[in-house]
DNA sequence: AACATTTGACCAGC
DNA sequence: GCTGGTCAAATGTT
């Protein structure tokens, strides 16, 4: 497919995935049972899942790199990492589960009802906006009442402010509350370094989410460690748990779209008691390629 | 007291 | 006139 119509059809797919949000707006709005919008909601995220995957794949298309779709089980680590451009466009849409925690600080100065839609629009600039004239902003909005919920974040303006580095973190709560921007963490936080050599972590797999803020995207890859090998999947699901791996897609790991993603790892779920063994954590993807990911080992 | 958030008012673009 | 983005005074939090 040439790139012209493959660009139609991404902005037709783009175009749809908005539709979408506005109509889980209107259904939450208008008069309908619980049930009801239990089931628009449920139509709404796999409608939306369905644009994020077809949109994923018309993006590697277009950058002409060959995926072989059934090869996806062995992926050799790179000797030599692929040197992604991170140049960031602006305005930029993201589509997160956190929209709080992207590696930097922001202060709130407006909040508007928007109309159609559900939830308020809330508005944001850099902390360090006058003392060093960052101009970055950003809006966030609530999109469902889903658990856990997704927002709509845009990002308007690159950050020019010294970002803030997280370094001898003491815990995940201490991770989570400085927001995690570029790192290597040397604490008691329960990830454990992990190499392909690595005997494997006594938990089927775990779970990397990647906010793919470059595209409006939520994607999600799930790295599973199974006899000793290590695989990457790819699912769209707007949470992950172990359990969940789907279809695999080595696109978004070997696309050489300038990709910008964030990254939470998703931990299981305690099989006794079913509470969240999660541990979240979000990093701005800035400070490393998609291989350093190997470094960050799994679970207790 | 200093800083952050809230919220109604204001303004520009359509 | 409507809408979305920003301002700024009031209020809340540390």
């Amino acid at each position: 497919m040439e790139n012209s119509l493959v660009d139609s059809v991404i902005r037709e797919m783009e175009q749809a995935f908005e539709l979408t949000t506005k109509l889980q707006s209107l259904v939450e709005l208008g008069n309908y049972s619980d049930t009801q919008k239990e089931s628009a909601r449920m139509v709404s995220r796999e409608l939306l899942q369905t644009c994020n995957a077809t949109l994923s794949m018309l993006k590697s298309r277009k950058t002409n790199v060959k995926i072989e779709y059934g090869s996806q089980y062995q992926l050799a680590p790179r000797k030599v990492p692929i040197r992604r451009d991170r140049r960031r466009h602006y305005p930029r849409k993201v589509v997160t589960v956190t929209p709080y925690s992207d590696g930097h600080q922001w202060r709130k100065y407006g909040e508007k009802k928007i109309n159609g839609c559900i939830f308020p629009r809330s508005y944001y600039r850099c902390t360090y906006s006058e003392d060093q004239r960052c101009e970055a902003k950003k809006q966030v909005q609530q999109q469902d009442r889903g658990v856990p919920s997704l927002f709509l974040v845009i990002y308007k303006e690159e950050h020019t402010c010294k970002p803030m580095a997280v370094e001898d973190c003491q815990s995940i709560e201490q991770l989570q509350l400085q927001g995690c921007g570029e790192y290597t963490c040397n604490t008691s936080f329960p990830l454990t370094q992990v190499t392909a050599s690595a005997t494997p972590p006594p938990v089927d797999s775990f779970s990397l989410r990647f906010d793919d803020s470059e595209d409006s995207l939520m994607s999600t890859a799930v790295r599973s460690i199974t006899e000793g090998t290590i695989a990457w999947r790819r699912n769209d699901k707007g949470s992950v748990s172990c359990s969940e791996l789907a279809s695999a897609d080595l696109a978004f790991l070997d696309s050489t779209e300038p990709l910008h993603p964030s990254l939470s790892v998703v931990h299981d779920v305690d099989d006794e008691d079913h509470s969240p063994r999660s541990l979240g954590f979000d990093t701005d993807f800035l400070g490393f390629d998609l291989d350093d990911i190997e470094l960050f080992g799994t679970p207790y």
